[in-house]
RNA sequence: GGCGCGUUGGUCAAUCGGCUAAGACGCCUCCCUUUCACGGAGGAAUGACGGGUUCGACUCCCGUACGCGCUACCA
């Protein structure tokens, strides 16, 4: 391999949410890039205008922001390669385009789109569903190679509406090295003549992508293996614009395919089986409808991140927990698995109360402040801090924050009954009425003495702390869960502690 | 239909000819905990099938099956 410095890309089209498996395709570049000490540029393919969707494009940039697989090079970073939004480039494909024709290896096609769907219809057999516009069929239809010179001619003069097509030759072995899936070949007499500038000039993907990765000097294309069919194509233009030399290396990476079921993950997956697709929520703009992201899910962005890493990558060591430095140190393409990988949202889910584990209660507690002022509940930055170490154990998710700790933040308005009432007694509520008055004058209120004084009670009173510990339990909390008791009492402090129990004495003596 | 790619437990997966086939998620049991978890110890569960090649095949080759992808003036 040449010295050449390592230069890859993204290139999305902004028609809307990014799938994970973007996120993915972004995650492998980028990797690849730190690791290779190259550039990771962020190209946007919006060549189709009636697919193009407002708000889009900011939208996949805050998505890699959010992840911190930030480009170094594109739209917004700038670069000495740009433009890097296709819909600016449009006369640079044109003038290839006619390049092609001009050496006879593409030519003008002027029918229109209903009689290309005449031709798919009538040349539809039960053998060959699909008919292709190919050297054969080249002949049945309108174009510079069935139609005479002159009326090529006055039909281009004229302003007619026409696409450029590749000239495929009828049966010619093309090869290339994948870097995952290793010697990969077609034969052309698959392949069919491929619009490659559409009638309204603007250039179709398989033109676009040879132009601009050559152009932007691309070394490395990763895609999705769906891209994988049309790589003879983009062979062929390689060839034909005379850059064979200069074409990346091309890794297909394999699919993300449904938890359920087969075939690819989509949006509809998550929404009927409840877990996000997309990275962060996305509205789309013409219904307002809204589709969540891992983002908004909770997902710490260092360990979705993470989860995407394992997803057909992994580094034979059986570790599973990776820093963005590891990861970088240690990616590489030929370790990444040929099958698709089902989505698991369980194994996510791991991953990110892994992180959680690992992440500083301070900052969890800053990354659930929202959640709190969605709820106006005013509470100081330590204290929460404080909730948050206490709970994090069984949080899968920063909102579980509040499932698995609101009774640190409001006093339980009902209780689970069930679990006092059968065994409540006089003798229990002699002691919680004596207990709550032996609090105010407790001086030591931390977990250690409160239990202490408790046990010395429950001895006094003869009754079993065993008896005691969940009713108290449920009295501060509402139910049988949390952490010990008497760090709970601790954390909420005498006031509320006072308080909840005369409350909740008040219902289990009724 | 054609073309391409793939196929190790329910899921993610290791293995680059020596396997009594790692590990993780999930599931189950037990321990710890007079709550819920965390944690700890166990357990069930895998090479699609058929042929080769080889002393030896999960690993290499060939078929078959199955799955997926593509087959647009969408990417």
């Amino acid at each position: 391999m040449e010295h050449k410095k390592v230069r890859v890309r993204f290139a999305p089209s902004p028609t809307g949410g990014l799938h994970l498996g973007g996120v993915r395709t972004v995650l492998f570049n980028y990797l690849f890039a730190r690791h290779h000490n190259g550039t990771f540029v962020l190209r946007i393919e919006d060549t189709d205008q009636t697919r193009y969707v407002p708000g889009a494009e900011e939208y996949i940039l805050e998505c890699l922001r959010w992840c911190g697989l930030s480009p170094d090079e594109g739209t917004e970073a700038g670069g000495e390669y740009g433009p890097y939004r296709q819909s600016e480039r449009k006369a640079i494909y044109r003038q290839y385009a006619e390049q092609l024709v001009a050496q006879g290896h593409a030519y003008y096609a002027f029918d229109t789109p209903e009689e290309l769907e005449r031709m798919r219809e009538n040349f539809k057999t039960p053998e060959n569903p699909s008919p292709q516009y190919n050297v054969k069929m080249r002949h049945h239809m309108r174009n510079s190679h069935s139609l005479p010179p002159e009326e090529v001619r006055s039909l281009l003069a004229a302003g007619t509406p026409h696409v450029i097509r590749i000239n495929t030759p009828a049966s010619e072995d093309l090869t290339f090295t994948d870097m995952i899936r290793g010697e990969v070949s077609f034969n052309t007499s698959a392949v069919d003549d491929k619009v490659l500038l559409k009638a309204d000039g603007m250039p179709t993907y398989h033109l676009a992508v040879v132009v601009d990765d050559y152009r932007m000097q691309i070394t490395h294309a990763f895609r999705g293996e769906e891209w994988l069919p049309s790589a003879p194509v983009h062979i062929l233009l390689w060839k034909y614009l005379g850059w064979e030399p200069h074409m990346p290396q091309w890794a297909h990476l394999p699919l993300i395919l449904k938890p359920d079921g087969n075939g690819k993950l989509s949006k509809r997956d998550g929404d009927r089986l409840g877990f996000p697709v997309y990275a962060m929520n996305w509205t789309d703009p013409k219904t307002g409808e809204i589709t969540r992201g891992f983002r908004e899910r909770g997902f710490l962005p260092e360990a979705f991140v993470n989860m995407l890493a394992l997803l057909g990558w992994n580094d034979g060591s059986g570790q599973e927990i990776f820093s963005m430095k590891e990861l970088i140190d240690r990616f590489s393409m030929d370790r990444v698995h040929k099958g698709g990988a089902r989505f698991d949202f369980d194994k996510a889910k791991w991953f990110n109360h892994e992180y959680i584990l690992n992440t500083g209660n301070d900052k969890l507690a800053a990354l659930f402040a929202p959640v709190l002022e969605e709820k106006a509940i005013v509470a100081d930055p330590a204290y929460v801090a404080t909730v948050a170490g206490l709970v994090k154990d069984r949080c899968y998710f920063v909102n579980d924050i509040w499932e698995h700790g609101f009774f640190f933040f409001e006093a339980p308005t009902q209780y689970d009954e069930a679990a006092v009432k059968p065994k409540w007694n006089d003798a229990k509520q002699q002691f919680f009425e004596a207990w709550n008055i032996m609090l105010a004058d407790q001086s030591d209120f931390h977990a250690e003495a409160l239990e202490e004084s408790f046990k010395a009670l429950a001895n006094e009173k003869n009754i079993k702390m065993g008896e005691l510990q969940l009713p108290f339990r449920i009295m501060l909390t509402s139910g049988k869960f949390g952490p010990p008791v008497f760090v709970i009492a601790a954390t909420i402090g005498r006031e509320q502690t006072i308080a909840r129990i005369a409350k909740a004495l008040e219902v289990f003596g009724a």
